[in-house]
DNA sequence: CTTGACCGTTCTCCATTCGTTCTCTATCCT
DNA sequence: AGGATAGAGAACGAATGGAGAACGGTCAAG
């Protein structure tokens, strides 16, 4: 059981991992918690890693490591259940976690801002972020990433038709774009999408 | 875990990756980090590569290759920039890597599948994971999680209207429920979303 | 095939950062 | 009062990261 100072420590350093993807230093720390001196800090973290929240590699800089327990709870999220229109919450048998990390990363994979309302229909929104798959090809009805006369990049869903390749928008107020196959250069695939709301 | 100038390194690599579809060079990378020399850099990759987050075709020029261990171990993915109908990608200053863990997760949150689609207009599907903040109380306009006489939850945009409470569908297709103040209780705020793609 | 620019690799030297340890002091809680 | 908890500050050695130079391999143009 933490003390209070300990606890803070624990939580700084959490955070810190969330953010920036590796251990802060025992100066960082201290800064972040209004300190002037990592004196303490230092029995603090060493405490903590006795009780079994931390690992340390000793002697070499950023060797703060999370056990396995606190990483888990870091990425994921309690999945409660289905909501719908006007039904209670139902759970949801044998699946209880949400691992982000799992839900939507993996290899060349990036992310792109979307501006615009080209694809309203389907879902995205004018500051809905995109995950995108690198990839030359795609199946027909994808979502993809487009370079048009490698100049103009575009979100759209694809067609295929022979040696036409048509860039529907889901917007009716915009007209599909139509062009020869060999104009239309295809960057990545929609394998995700997310939005925060404020 | 990586240092901090490997962690650097790892993301100037990725993001590289990202928008050549090839390697950098060491040299590249030096220039890109605003370094001077690449002696030191060829350290870093070659400890991000024992590290298991890169493979290295040894000898070979832009003989560099991400793992699917790098993108799972890291949280965040590199967010190139805004894509438009019509525009090439901009990239956005500034914001060049989107954290997952910092961008959804947060303490007292946790995560509800959909159904239905009484939430269409709003842009979340049926199928749509939403990440819902336990709270008990709202603001107005806000889409929250709602249970009706402690029998049904539902999610719908919150409109207060004196001592009545108005849980609106986002699709005309459905009416608006209204409710006396305290037959509805709420239990959440949206807060985010996320979708994946086949 | 030859050539030259480009690139990966290795080495040494040096400055800085950071973990570690120590002592001394302040605060809080039975 | 007295112990537990926490912080300030300083000092030391190890880890880290960068500069610069030199060597040899790779690759494409001539």
């Amino acid at each position: 059981m933490p003390t209070r100072a300990q606890h803070k420590t624990l939580n700084f350093i959490r955070h810190f991992i969330a953010r920036h993807d590796c251990a802060p230093t025992l100066s960082e720390i201290a800064a972040g918690l209004g300190l002037r001196s990592k004196g303490s800090l230092h029995k603090h973290v060493q405490a903590l890693a006795e009780a079994g929240y931390l690992k340390i590699r000793s002697g070499q800089q950023r060797g703060i490591e999370l056990t396995r327990f606190a990483e888990q709870q870091l990425h994921s999220l309690p999945l409660l259940g289905r909501i719908a229109a006007g039904q209670p919450i139902e759970a949801i048998p044998g699946e209880d976690t949400l691992n982000l990390t799992e839900f939507l990363l993996g290899p060349d994979r990036f992310a792109l801002r979307v501006t615009g309302d080209s694809m309203i229909d389907a879902g995205i929104l004018d500051g809905d972020t995109v995950i995108v798959e690198r990839r030359d090809t795609a199946d027909d009805g994808a979502i993809v990433v487009a370079l048009v006369d490698n100049g103009e990049a575009t979100l759209k869903r694809l067609r295929k038709r022979g040696d036409r390749i048509e860039l529907i928008p889901a917007n009716t107020a915009y007209p599909p774009l139509i062009y020869p196959a060999n104009r239309v250069q295809i960057q990545g695939v929609l394998v995700g999408q997310l939005r925060t709301y404020p």
